[in-house]
DNA sequence: TTGCGGGTTCAAGCTGACTCGAAGTCAAAT
DNA sequence: ATTTGACTTCGAGTCAGCTTGAACCCGCAA
């Protein structure tokens, strides 16, 4: 009953047959049969290797988007709050990166790390033992 | 004039010597001097080191960061707004990644993949094809 | 003179998520 | 009967950004 071998597999997800093997070979996601030694797919596998796609896609690794697909209920929802809080901080770096970044823009001269003296004092105050996180502290 | 050896500089930055030295070996970073054999570091390298500690943290390639540093002005600004960009896409997938992850736990079941819907549902769509782009862009 | 701390080089290992190549197998079509 | 195409396994290679280990050197203090 519907069992599809890898390449159609693959096909229908956008992924590469490597690929397939691979997460079979990590325990991720594994033919329910084989048919003269080839794997074959059943709609529960695509599904796992649909979810395992888009949890990928948006950042999560294949060891979390596993963890999430194979635990019960009160672990999963756990997983994915932590998951929810980390990428509150990713989006808060980048946010800070950008204006890490147009500040340099706004900066006049040629070549800022070595003509601009904003840049420079930050960076020596960075060489003086300020962190990272105490100057973007400052900055928001 | 104000030449510190390899360990001195790595502890001002709070980096380790071996990144120093790897950074280095990559062209990254060179000390103007040795003195019998040891790498002796000045004020203008450890600023370029700070720049990199920056721009690293915040998500830049060592390249990128050095690509920033070393250009004349016209194209490190273009590098720059790239970046900037750059950050915006990735920004926008966290985001995604966000509710992605909070309609997951929306789900009233013990195991979504299994028994939702829902879930089921839109994993199936991305079997059938659907990319995960435009599901992203359905929820908006 | 010996020991010590802090350097040096070079080569190899690590993580994550694959990708690739070589050599072999299998079923169906010609 | 043979070829084709899709598959199999296994081992190794890729990328970034380091870290670790082995073996060695250098100047200083006891």
């Amino acid at each position: 009953m519907d069992l599809i071998p890898i390449g159609q597999a693959a096909d229908r997800l956008g992924l590469n047959p490597s690929t397939l093997r691979y997460y079979d070979e990590r325990g991720l996601v594994s033919p329910p049969a084989r048919q003269a030694g080839r794997r074959m797919y059943g709609p529960e596998q695509l599904r796992r290797l649909a979810f395992l796609k888009i949890a990928h896609h948006v950042g999560l690794s294949l060891d979390t988007a596993a963890a999430i697909l194979d635990a019960p209920d009160p672990q999963w929802r756990q997983t994915v709050r932590e998951q929810i809080a980390e990428l509150d901080r990713l989006i808060a770096q980048a946010q800070g990166a950008q204006k890490f970044l147009t500040h340099a823009l706004s900066c006049p001269t040629n070549h800022p790390t070595r003509d601009c003296a904003a840049m420079i004092a930050t960076l020596d105050r960075l060489v003086e033992g300020t962190t990272v996180e105490q100057l973007a502290a400052e900055h928001t």
